[in-house]
DNA sequence: AAAACTCCTCTTTTT
DNA sequence: GAGGAGTTTT
C-alpha cells in the first residue's frame, strides 16, 4: 500500500497525528472519532514510509483483543504478517522483556507469573499466618495493588504509617507478601510492570539498549494508564521522545484498578515540546445519541474540553422508559428487541444490553429466553480461571520452576493422595525455618527421618511425579497436559463435565510450547474467549468500552444502581457519569435508556428514584415512555416533555411503500422540517435516501 | 474424604 | 438468597 493510500480516508487531524513524527504526540480521541485507525496507519507509515524496522516500534493496547485487532489492522495495511513486531499489552511486552533481562535483578528467567487469583490465595494465606482477619483479604490485595501501581515498595510503605495501627498491618503483609513472591520466583501482574521499571532505574545500560531498540512507541487507551505504566513510558520515551499516546479522557472507567486520568493532563507537562490533537469527529452515532452522551458528560468538571460532532444528522431519538420493576423492564426490552429484529433490519448480533453489574442480568436473560431470542453474556468466569484448567498448570508451573509454592500448595494433595493438613504445616514449618521451598524441604523430609514412612512414601511419589514431568522434554503444552492427567491420577478424579474442559484445553494447546502456554494461561481473560455468534449480547458497561452496536439497551438509570450506590464521593460519581457515556456512545442507531421503581437487590425490594444522570438530558433528544403506574413515572417526566411530537414519523426498520420502487424498509430517518431524509432499503434497487417531503412514501 | 454445616459477602475487574 | 470457602462431623 502507498503513502498516499494509507492516508487516504483519514480526516485532516487523523492525518495530522499520523504525520507528526518528531516528538510526543497527545491524540484526545473522543467515542467513535478512529483511534484505532491512526495508530494502525501510522504503524503502517513509519515501515512503510520511513523505513522504520518491524520490530522497533513498541505498541501498547490493555487487553489482549485490542492488540489482537491492531495486528490484523496493521498487518493488513503493511501487507505483513507482525510475528515479529512488539505489539501487544503492557503485561505481555513487559514480560517478554522481563524473561530476557530480569536475571540483573537476581530473579530466574523462568518465573511464573500470578494472576489475580493466586494472588489472593497467596494474601490469604499470609493473612491466616500472620492471624489477622483472613476474609480481609480482597481489600488487602486490592490495597497492594494500588501500592504498587504506584510503584510504592514495602519498605516506603512501612516509613509512613497511619499511627492507628492498620497501615502497620498492612505494611507487614505486604512486606511478606513480596517476599514470599521472590522466593517464590514469581511475580503478579503489577510486578510485571513495577518489576520492569525498576530494572530501568537500577540498571541505565538496559534502558539504552531499549531506547535504541524502541525507537517508537504508540500507545492506545492511554487514559487507563496507572501511575507505574506512565513511568515505564516515560523511562522508555525519554530517550527519542518519540511516543504517542491516544486516549479519551472521557472514558476513563478503570480508576478502582488504578488508572489514573491524570497522566492524560499531566502528558503536556511531562513530555516536554508535546502536541495535542483532538479527534472530534465521530464515525458511529447518530447527533441525537451524541447530543445526549455529550450533555451528559459535559457535566463533568476538569475534563478536556471537545466538541464531539456526527456528519449523521438527527436519528431516531433516544427512549427513554420508566418501569414497574426489573422484570417488567426486561421484559420491556426483550419484546422491543423482538420487534426491531422481526422488521428485518436488525440481526441478533447488532442488539447489546448493557448493566451497571452483572446480577442484572438475570431477569434479561430469563425475558429474552421467554421471547425466544439468542443471547450470549460476555464476561463471568474465563476459560484459564476455571479450577480444573488451574489445577493443571499448577503442575506445569510446578514442574518449570519448583521454588512455585503456591502452586505446590494448590495441587499437594489435589487429587487427593493422603498429604494431608498436618504433614503439609510440618513442610511449611521447616521451609520457613530455613528459608527453603517447599519441594526443596520435601525433597529432603524424605531423605532424613521424623516421618513415617507411609507418609514417605507418598511424598516421594509426588516428587517423583514432578521430577519426571521437569526432566521430560515435551514438544507440546498439550503432550505436557495429557502427561499430567494421566500419571496424576486427575483422570479418575474429575467427573465428565470437567474432563470435556480438559480435552478443550489440550485441543488448544496442540500447538503451543510449554512455556508460551503458560505465559499465555496468565494473561488470558474472560474478555478474550467470548463466542458470540449472531446472538444478542449482555454484558457490562465496563466491558463494553471499545465496542459498537446498531441498537444499544442501557439498563438501571436509578439512583444506587447508575450511579452505583458505592460511589460516594464527587470523584466516583464522575467516573459513574463516565460509564454512562461509555454506555451510551456504544450505540450506532437506537439508544434506549431503561430504568424501575422497585428492584431487588441483595434479597430484598427497594424503591428506586430515576438516575440523577437523566436530568442532565435535553428533552429535545429525548422520547420519554410511560410504562409505569404510580408517581415516580410522573415524577420523572421532566417538565415539558410530555408532548409527543412523533419527530421522525418512520421509525428504523418499518416498512414503506413507494410508488416507483415498491416496498421497502427504512433504515434511517434524520434532519429537521423540511430538509428531514429518510433512507430506504429496496430490495430491489439497494438503499435509497429521499427527501421525506417529496418521496411519497406510504407507511406500511 | 465426602457430607453437612456455618459464615461471609454481594461493583466494576483491561492484565 | 445464593454461592463460595472454610470448618466440623461422620
Amino acid at each position: 500500500m502507498s503513502k498516499e493510500s494509507l492516508l487516504e480516508g483519514l480526516n485532516p487531524e487523523q492525518r495530522e497525528a499520523l504525520l507528526y513524527l518528531e516528538g510526543p504526540l497527545l491524540v484526545l480521541a473522543c467515542a467513535g472519532s478512529g483511534k484505532t485507525k491512526v495508530i494502525a496507519h501510522k504503524f503502517a507509515h513509519l515501515v512503510k514510509t520511513k523505513k522504520f524496522p518491524y520490530n522497533s516500534i513498541l505498541t501498547l493496547t490493555f487487553t489482549n483483543k485490542a492488540a489482537h485487532e491492531m495486528k490484523e489492522r496493521i498487518s493488513s495495511l503493511t501487507g505483513k504478517d507482525t510475528n515479529g513486531a512488539s505489539i501487544g499489552t503492557f503485561h505481555a511486552q513487559c514480560s517478554r522483556l522481563l524473561r530476557k533481562e530480569i536475571q540483573s535483578l537476581g530473579y530466574k528467567p523462568d518465573f511464573t507469573v500470578y494472576d489475580d487469583d493466586d494472588q489472593c490465595t497467596l494474601i490469604r494465606h499470609i493473612l491466616r499466618e500472620f492471624r489477622f482477619h483472613e476474609a480481609l483479604y480482597k481489600g488487602v490485595a486490592a490495597k497492594i495493588g494500588s501500592l504498587k501501581s504506584s510503584l510504592i515498595l514495602p519498605e516506603e510503605f512501612l516509613s509512613k504509617g497511619d499511627g492507628f495501627g492498620f497501615d502497620e498491618k498492612l505494611a507487614k503483609v505486604y512486606i511478606r507478601y513480596q517476599d514470599e513472591l521472590k522466593r517464590c520466583n514469581a511475580l503478579d501482574f503489577d510486578d510485571l510492570i513495577g518489576v520492569t521499571v525498576r530494572l530501568f532505574e537500577r540498571h541505565p545500560e538496559i534502558l539504552k539498549k531499549y531506547h535504541a531498540l524502541f525507537s517508537y512507541i504508540l500507545v492506545d487507551e492511554f487514559q487507563d494508564t496507572n501511575y507505574a505504566q506512565y513511568k515505564l513510558l516515560k523511562l522508555l520515551g525519554s530517550g527519542h521522545n518519540n511516543i504517542s499516546v491516544v486516549g479519551d479522557d472521557d472514558q476513563s472507567i478503570y480508576r478502582f484498578r488504578g488508572a489514573d486520568v491524570n497522566n492524560v493532563y499531566k502528558f503536556e507537562r511531562d513530555f516536554p515540546g508535546a502536541k495535542t490533537i483532538r479527534l472530534e469527529q465521530n464515525y458511529r452515532s447518530t447527533q441525537n445519541i451524541l447530543s445526549v452522551a455529550s450533555a451528559v458528560i459535559s457535566k463533568n468538571p476538569a475534563r478536556k474540553p471537545k466538541r464531539l460532532w456526527t456528519g449523521r444528522q438527527g436519528g431516531e431519538s433516544v427512549y427513554h422508559c420508566w418501569l414497574n420493576n426489573e422484570d417488567e423492564e426486561a421484559r420491556h426490552i426483550a419484546k422491543t428487541i423482538k420487534e426491531l429484529y422481526l422488521r428485518g433490519v436488525y440481526e441478533f448480533g447488532d442488539f447489546a444490553v448493557l448493566y451497571r453489574v452483572n446480577i442484572q442480568s438475570r431477569a434479561v436473560e430469563e425475558a429474552l429466553r421467554d421471547e425466544g431470542l439468542p443471547y450470549h453474556i460476555v464476561g463471568g468466569i474465563s476459560f484459564y480461571h476455571r479450577k480444573e484448567i488451574k489445577d493443571i498448570t499448577a503442575y506445569m508451573r510446578l514442574a518449570i520452576n519448583q521454588t512455585d509454592n503456591v502452586s505446590l500448595r494448590r495441587i499437594i494433595n489435589c487429587p487427593p493422595r493422603g498429604i494431608g493438613a498436618a504433614t503439609l504445616a510440618k513442610i511449611e514449618n521447616e521451609a520457613k525455618k530455613k528459608a527453603l521451598s517447599l519441594f526443596e524441604v520435601m525433597k529432603s523430609t524424605v531423605k532424613a527421618n521424623g516421618v513415617t514412612s507411609a507418609v514417605k512414601e507418598r511424598l516421594e511419589g509426588f516428587i517423583k511425579l514432578i521430577e519426571r514431568m521437569a526432566s521430560k522434554k515435551y514438544k507440546t503444552a498439550s503432550d505436557m497436559i495429557q502427561d499430567i492427567i494421566e500419571k496424576s491420577g486427575f483422570e479418575e478424579f474429575v467427573n465428565n463435565d470437567r474432563i470435556q474442559h480438559l480435552n478443550e484445553l489440550i485441543a488448544s494447546s496442540a500447538e503451543t510450547e510449554v512455556k508460551e502456554f503458560l505465559d499465555k494461561a496468565s494473561l488470558f481473560t474472560n474478555m478474550d474467549d467470548s463466542v458470540r455468534g449472531n446472538t444478542v449480547t449482555l454484558m457490562t458497561l465496563h466491558s463494553a468500552k471499545g465496542l459498537e452496536f446498531p441498537v444499544v439497551f442501557i439498563l438501571g438509570l436509578e439512583e444506587g444502581v447508575l450511579p452505583y450506590f458505592k460511589a460516594t464521593n464527587e470523584d466516583e460519581i464522575n467516573e459513574e457519569r463516565r460509564l454512562f457515556y461509555v454506555g451510551m456512545t456504544r450505540a450506532k442507531d437506537i439508544l434506549w435508556l431503561t430504568g424501575a421503581s422497585k428492584r431487588k437487590l441483595y434479597a430484598k425490594f427497594q424503591n428506586q428514584e430515576a438516575s440523577r444522570f437523566l436530568s442532565d438530558i435535553p428533552k429535545k433528544c429525548c422520547e420519554w415512555i410511560e410504562k409505569s403506574r404510580g408517581d415516580h413515572a410522573t415524577r420523572l417526566a421532566p417538565p415539558g416533555s410530555d408532548s409527543k411530537k412523533p419527530l421522525f414519523p418512520y421509525m428504523a426498520g418499518c416498512r414503506v411503500k413507494h410508488p416507483k420502487w415498491g416496498i421497502g424498509v427504512v433504515r434511517d430517518c434524520y434532519g429537521d422540517g423540511d430538509e428531514q431524509k429518510v433512507m430506504v432499503n429496496f430490495p430491489s434497487i439497494g438503499i435509497k435516501k429521499l427527501v421525506l417531503r417529496f418521496a411519497n412514501l406510504q407507511k406500511l
